[in-house]
DNA sequence: TATTTTTGATAAGAAATACTTATGATAAAC
DNA sequence: GTTTATCATAAGTATTTCTTATCAAAAATA
């Protein structure tokens, strides 16, 4: 189609053959065995030149299209090599995303000014699948999960804290072995911080008959009703304390924690990018 | 390109390989060429399947976007092919057109309904030469050419008449041998009608110093006005002389005449589809 | 945990395709 | 009438694509 291109911008097959840097013959036999697969003539061949048929005319305009359209895929193509990528899709975890995203954002937005970035809460079961298929890019969430085709970059580690009501305020902090016996209040199924609490204060099964909450903020607020204790993580104390009034208690020993960090395909192309982001957020995360 | 979109839809080296009547190593190798070539990965590959990366994504809507038009052109080709003409470019000359072109259109029009006509006017070089770039299909006009590139196909002859001023009604005929001195009345250059009657005229060179006219119709009118004597074709005879007064004389021996007939390429792939309209328009002119 | 199955990649040789050089044919230009 | 310009043809070569056979890795199964 090129040949045939070239051939139809200058009407003469050796020049034509020249510009396409092949030898007469294998033009003219292009152009020939072209009219034989598409069944019909698209040169009306005279002396010492030639004129288009009307199929000739037809399809020279398509070739342009076409031709037009590969062009295209070149300069895309380039683009995507040269490209520190542009877009990003970023996932995150609900009992990270009210604290953490303002700053992740920010930050993002002060070392990639061009980057476009699109946000994605949910649970971690969701965007690690999200990740697998391509959806998202990267996600911030508690580590580990252990998937061999996921990199798994630790930022920061912290603490959880109990939340109890402000009466409770000069009364010592329980012990371990008096847990199970307290009235936690739990985040419902599919948080991976429920699993995480959960596997701090075992609470007696028979004895947590309550709705779960479906986040921290509503947690905090129960506690503050005084339906029972629970725990936060600490990056969230800030904010869910900000309205309320409860009492917040650290832990001297075994403090319960969770490792926050970021995931991405070990086989994407951009992970190299994705671990140079990563490292950006976790220098600022530090802070 | 066309591996690649079957690959993305069936997402399965060995099905795409299938549907592509290929072995699955030689699309496997395709679509590494591919990747090489644009520069970029297309897709991501893991275990036992794969997702597209972000330029796979870009180069697959190109994708779908070429193969389209691609398949157009084969739509087209077919077309081209079983499609018995559905344009033509007729050209006709002035000292035709005007007699002949109402019953031209209506037989054409008559024996090929879907035929798209356009009509183009003008002198015999002009016809010859749009023929010749592929402007005009075929052409009626006043043989022969002699060009030897060019199908000529004569429909009919027809006589010349003398035109002259009322007055004259019950002249002789005017023998050959006082045309020089006859005040001829002339087309303007480029009419091959003019050539026509000049050659049977011979008008003496210093005799003829008027102007000359631009139409038969201008040439009656100034017979009419006594301004000389003329010829013109028989078939004109009703047309221009509807509206003048004026002496119309046959001529007894040596009668001028001209072939009309149609022309066109010797190389067009449509030269059978043209002579076929010619036989149509042959036998409807005999009348 | 070991075995089988699934899936895509690799290797080597065969088939198909595109290209090159040399030559021919034809008509236009001189 | 000879030369020139132009595209087509022919034969052989180079390149590309494909095939079969085999491999490697991970997932599914026993």
């Amino acid at each position: 189609m090129r040949y045939f291109a070239t051939l139809c911008r200058l009407g003469h097959f050796g020049h034509a053959a020249d510009i396409s840097a092949i030898s007469q013959p294998a033009l003219s036999m292009q152009i020939k065995k072209l009219e034989e697969e598409l069944g019909t003539p698209l040169i009306e061949r005279s002396a010492k030149s030639f004129i288009l048929t009307r199929f000739g005319h037809e399809f020279l305009t398509q070739c342009h299209k076409i031709l037009g359209d590969v062009d295209t895929i070149e300069l895309m193509a380039r683009a995507a090599q040269h490209q520190e990528i542009a877009a990003l899709n970023l996932g995150i975890i609900p009992t990270i995303a009210p604290y953490l995203l303002p700053q992740v954002l920010t930050t993002l937005a002060h070392h990639h000014p061009e980057l476009d970035i699109k946000v994605r809460e949910s649970q971690t079961t969701n965007l690690v699948k999200d990740i697998h298929d391509g959806t998202l890019d990267i996600a911030v969430l508690a580590l580990p999960l252990g998937d061999q085709h996921l990199e798994e970059t630790l930022m920061f580690q912290e603490d959880f804290v109990l939340v109890r009501p402000v009466h409770a305020k000069n009364m010592p902090i329980p012990a371990p072995s008096s847990f199970a016996k307290l009235p936690w209040l739990l985040l419902e199924e599919g948080h991976c911080f429920r699993d995480q609490a959960l596997a701090f204060c075992q609470p007696d099964v028979n004895e947590r008959r309550r709705h779960d909450a479906s986040s921290l903020s509503t947690l905090v607020q129960m506690v503050q009703a005084d339906l029972g204790i629970t725990l936060i993580p600490e990056m969230a104390i800030d904010l869910e304390t900000r309205s309320t009034t409860v009492d917040i208690v650290r832990f001297d020993t075994d403090t319960p924690k969770r490792d926050i960090g970021v995931i991405w395909r070990k086989s994407s192309p951009l992970a190299h990018s994705f671990a140079k982001i990563t490292e950006t957020l976790s220098t600022a995360m530090q802070r």
